[in-house]
DNA sequence: TTAAGTGCAAAATCTTTGCAAATGT
DNA sequence: ACATTTGCAAAGATTTTGCACTTAA
């Protein structure tokens, strides 16, 4: 089932003229396991030793420059990161869904949801783009903290 | 003109059970002439040598607690800060209006409408609130920028 | 082979903490 | 007078940069 995995990843590198190596591969397999949007610090602690703090740091700006990844802030304005949907490129950025932000264990998920209300600025201000971010408690936080 | 205004600044103060000092009068004026919101680093360079880094970053996170102002990230993850309304207190924000992100200057600025979208999350994710940040360029950086 | 990527060391930011001196009430 | 607030110094934390070594293609 890795391996199915891995040829994925290689090829998403290969589409967007990365070399393969091994921190690169690392990555996308830890942030394709997971549910919630990751840090450099999370996923330094989930790498062990493997790889450089530098490296990863440079992974993640190279895949959000690809558009392979985007950015997300948390509740605290740290920098997370989810992969995009397969619609991203280096061009053009479509990661306009809702964000939940857990207040409690502060990770960020990605919600399906798409209802985008227009946003009526005041004259003189240009509106691009607009991001929506919930916040409240996760599934995992509310399982643990029921019944006290 | 200024002591109206500082008169305000007193009142605000005395209200939060705050001493009036030098380095929060000087804050509140700032902030109070600035349309857009501010961070620490941005404050530092207004009040030039006069107030401490630390002080600054005190103020701020008193001004915080009290409910006096009210933290925003910009597009970078930096935290800013703008004046709350009326309604916020020590137990309660009342900051749900629309954040507008400059993505060339990266300034942001407290839009007045309020229209909340209800947001469906996936089953067991509760959500509390709900905050949407609207992002384009500013009406100073499409004033320097027409022509070009 | 060789351009791209990595790892290490060191620098640059940004933010917090401890404590003595200064200040508001 | 006394609790609060400030300023300084120093520590922590996070992110970036420079450069030599390594590696994928």
């Amino acid at each position: 089932m890795e391996n199915l995995a891995v040829d994925e990843f290689v090829d998403l590198l290969r589409k967007n003229k990365l070399k393969v190596t091994n921190p690169r591969l690392q990555v996308l397999q830890i942030m394709s396991e997971r549910e919630a949007a990751i840090s450099q610090p999370e996923l330094e602690k989930m790498v062990g030793g493997d790889i450089d703090r530098v490296t990863l740091y440079r992974v993640l700006s190279t895949f959000e420059e690809k558009g392979i990844i985007h950015k997300i802030l948390d509740l605290q304005g740290t920098a997370t990161y989810a992969v995009c949907s397969s619609s991203c490129n280096d061009r053009e950025h479509h990661d306009e869904h809702v964000h939940f932000s857990c207040e409690i264990c502060n990770k960020v998920y990605c919600l399906p949801e798409s209802i985008y209300p227009n946003i009526a600025a005041p004259k003189g201000f240009l509106v691009k783009h607009v991001t929506i971010n919930a916040i409240g408690i996760c599934r995992y936080c509310q399982m643990e903290h029921k019944g006290e």
